[in-house]
DNA sequence: GATGAATGAGACTTCATTCAT
DNA sequence: TATGAATGAAGTCTCATTCAT
C-alpha cells in the first residue's frame, strides 16, 4: 500500500516536473503561467502546490534533478578514462546522446545559460558552473600531460568550448522549429559533434596534413 | 522651434531607449518594470508612452536600432576585405571593440540569444539571424576559395563560431561580476579573442608546426 | 456492536470538537485551518466531514454544546436561590470555576463576544444573549424586591456587568501570556472576582461603612 | 499645485482608511475582502496599494492613527485635572463623545479588544495597552490621595472598568443593529455613562446615602 | 468509516497602460 | 507634451471541500 502510493506520488512529481520543463522552455520562466504547467501536466493548479511550494522552487528542482543527474553520470564516465581528448569526446558524446533522448533538456541547456548573467549570481548552487569546471579540469590535465598547448588559457577556452557546444545545440533546436523553411537541410546532431571535434583538433584550415 | 523640439524629442527617445537597454539587461525583459525604465531615464512613466506604444515595442526598437547599427558597420567593413580569415578576424575585432565601448550591449548579446528559441520564431526581423548569416557567407566564401576544408559544414560551423564567441563574451561579463573571488584573474577581452582565433586556426593540439 | 460503534463515534465527535475549540481560540476562526484541527484531533481531514458538514458548523456546534451546558448549569443553580445578590455571586462563581477548569473556554468567552456585532445578528441561536438575559432577569428581580436602586437601568447594567466580567477574564488570560514580564504579579481569578463584587456592591470609594 | 495634489492625496488616504475601518468592523479583519474596502472607498482595488502596501498595513495604520489620536487628546485633557474621579469621568466623557461622532470607532473599540488575546502578543505597538495604563495610573493616584480604597487592586480594577466601558459601547452598538426588535428601547450613550459612574461610585445597592 | 491527495474558487497583490491635470 | 495617480486584468498561491481508495 505504502509502496503503491509512494510510487504514484513519485510518478506525479515527475509528471509535473516534466511539464514544467516543457513549459519553461517554451515560454521562458517569467512568461510561463502556473496554470499552463498544470494543464500540461494534466492536474489541477492546486495540485502543483502539494509537490512544490512555489513556482520558483519548481525551477530550482528542475535544475537540481535534471542537470545534477547528467553531471554525475559524466563524472563517473570520464573518471574511467585517461586521455583528455577522449574525455572531452566522451563528455560531448554523452551530452549529445542525452539531448537526443530528451529534447526539452536540450532547450533548457540554452535557457539555463541564457539567464546566466542574472542567475549565476543569485543561485548558489549552479549546475552550469559545475559543468564548466569539469571542462577546465580536463583542459588543465591536457596541458600537464603535454597534449594541449602550454599557452592555452583554460579559463577562456572552457567558455569557448562550452559556448561552441551551446551553438550546436541551438542549431539543432532551431533546425526543427524552422524546418518549414529549410526542408532540405537535415541537421544531424552527431555530424555536428564531429564537426566540433574536428575544429577543436585542427582548426578551420584546409590542409589536414 | 520645430528644429529644437525635434532635437529634444529625438534626444528623449534615445535616453529612454538607453534606459530600457540598461534595465532589460540587468533584470531581463519580464522582470523589468516600466517604472524602472522611467526612473532610469529620468522621465515619468506616462512619457514613455508618448514615444513607444508598449513595453514590447521598446524591446523590438532596441534590437532594430542597436543591433542593426552594428551589423551595418560590420558589413561595410568586411566588404572592403578579401581574405575570409581576415574578414572573420575583423568581424570579431569590431564586435569586441564595440562591446568594450558598451557593456550593456555585450550583455544583451547574451540575453538576446537566450530568448532565441522563442524570439527567433516569433519576430520576423531578427538581427541575430543576420549576424549568423554573415558568418555563414564568409565561411562559404572561404570554402570556395579553397581556404577552408571542403567538407566544412558551414551551417553547423557558424553556430559553433557564434557560440564560441558568446562563450567569450559571457566569460568576460562574468569575470567582472565575480571579480571579488578571482582578483588574480584579469580577463582580457582581446587576449580571449586571440585565443579564439588560435583555436579556430589550428585547434587545441600542441605542435603548432 | 451498535453500542460500541456509537460510543466510538461520540468519542470522536468530542475529540474533534475539543480540537476545534483549542485551535479556534488559539488562532481565531478565520485563521484556523481545517488541517490544524484535524492534526490536533489526530484524525484525517476528511474525517472531520463525517461529523460536521463544514468548518462553520463546527463553530456553531461549539457554541451550542460548550456554552449551552454552562448556561443550563447556571440556571439550575440560581433557580434554588432567592437573593439576587447571591444569585449574581453564584453566577460569577460558577463561571470562574468553570474557566479555571477549562482555559480555552475562557478564551472563547472573549473571542465569542469579539465577533458579537457580526455574530449576534447573523446567528439566531446565541448563547451570549442567553447569558445576558439571565443577568438582566436577576437585576430586574433585585429592583422588584427593592434590593437595587429603582432607577437602575437594567439593560445597560447587564452590559456593564458582563463587560466587567469579561475584563477580568481577559486580565487573567493576559496575565499568563505576559507572565514573563510580570513575575511578581500573581493573578488570582478568585481575588479578582471578589474585587468585582466589592465594586458592584459599594463602588470605588474608600469609606466602606 | 503641490498643495492641491498633497491635499488630494491626504484626502484619498483618509477615504480609504475610513472605508477600511467600516469594513473591518462589519466583517472582521479576516473576512474583509480587499475588494470590499475598495468598493466602499469608491476606488479601484489597485489604488489601495498606492497608499498602503498590504491589507495588514491598513489595519495597523488604522490602530495607529485613529486610536493614537484619541489617546493623545485624552492625555492632554486629564493632564489639566487634579481629582482622579474627575479624570475618570472626563476620560469616559471624551470617549463617549468621540464615539458619538464616529460610530465605526466605537465598533473597532470592540473589534480591537476582541482580538486581544491574539493581537496583543503579536503587535508591539498596542494602543489598547496605553489606554489601560492610563486608567491604572489614575487609580493609583486615587489610592495615594486617599480617595480610593487602600486595598483596591488597580491591575484588576482597570480591566473591570475597561470591560464595563466596553460593555456599554457594545450595548449601544447592538441597540441600533437590533433596533427593529426593540423599538421602544431608546439607548442613550450619555445615560449609560451616568449609570456606569453611579455604579463605580456607590455600587448597585439602593440606599444611596 | 477513515484517509489524504486532488480540486478549483477565490484571495491578495502586481504592474502595464490610461487619462485628467 | 509631461506627469504620475488610477485602473483592473491577470498572476500566484491558499485552503475548504470532495472523493477514490
Amino acid at each position: 500500500m505504502s509502496r503503491n502510493s509512494d510510487d504514484k506520488s513519485k510518478e506525479r512529481r515527475k509528471v509535473i516536473l516534466d511539464a514544467a520543463l516543457k513549459t519553461f522552455v517554451k515560454r521562458g520562466y517569467s512568461e510561463t503561467r502556473v496554470s499552463e504547467i498544470a494543464t500540461e501536466a494534466g492536474v489541477a493548479e492546486g495540485t502543483l502546490y502539494n509537490y512544490f511550494s512555489s513556482k520558483e522552487e519548481l525551477l530550482l528542482a528542475l535544475f537540481d534533478e535534471k542537470w545534477g543527474g547528467i553531471i554525475e553520470e559524466i563524472k563517473k564516465k570520464i573518471g574511467r578514462l585517461d586521455d583528455p581528448n577522449k574525455k572531452l569526446k566522451a563528455m560531448f558524446s554523452m551530452v549529445v546522446t542525452m539531448f537526443k533522448r530528451n529534447r526539452h533538456l536540450a532547450e533548457i541547456f540554452l535557457v539555463d545559460i541564457k539567464q546566466s548573467s542574472i542567475f549565476l549570481n543569485n543561485y548558489p548552487i549552479n549546475r552550469v558552473v559545475e559543468f564548466l569546471d569539469l571542462i577546465e579540469t580536463i583542459l588543465e590535465e591536457g596541458k600537464r600531460k603535454g597534449i594541449y598547448r602550454k599557452d592555452l588559457d583554460t579559463r577562456v577556452t572552457k567558455m569557448i568550448i562550452f559556448g561552441a557546444a551551446q551553438g550546436i545545440i541551438l542549431s539543432w533546436v532551431l533546425s526543427e522549429s524552422s524546418a518549414v523553411k529549410n526542408k532540405t537541410f537535415q541537421f544531424s546532431l552527431f555530424r555536428a559533434a564531429r564537426a566540433l571535434r574536428d575544429i577543436f583538433k585542427s582548426g578551420l584550415v584546409g590542409e589536414k596534413r
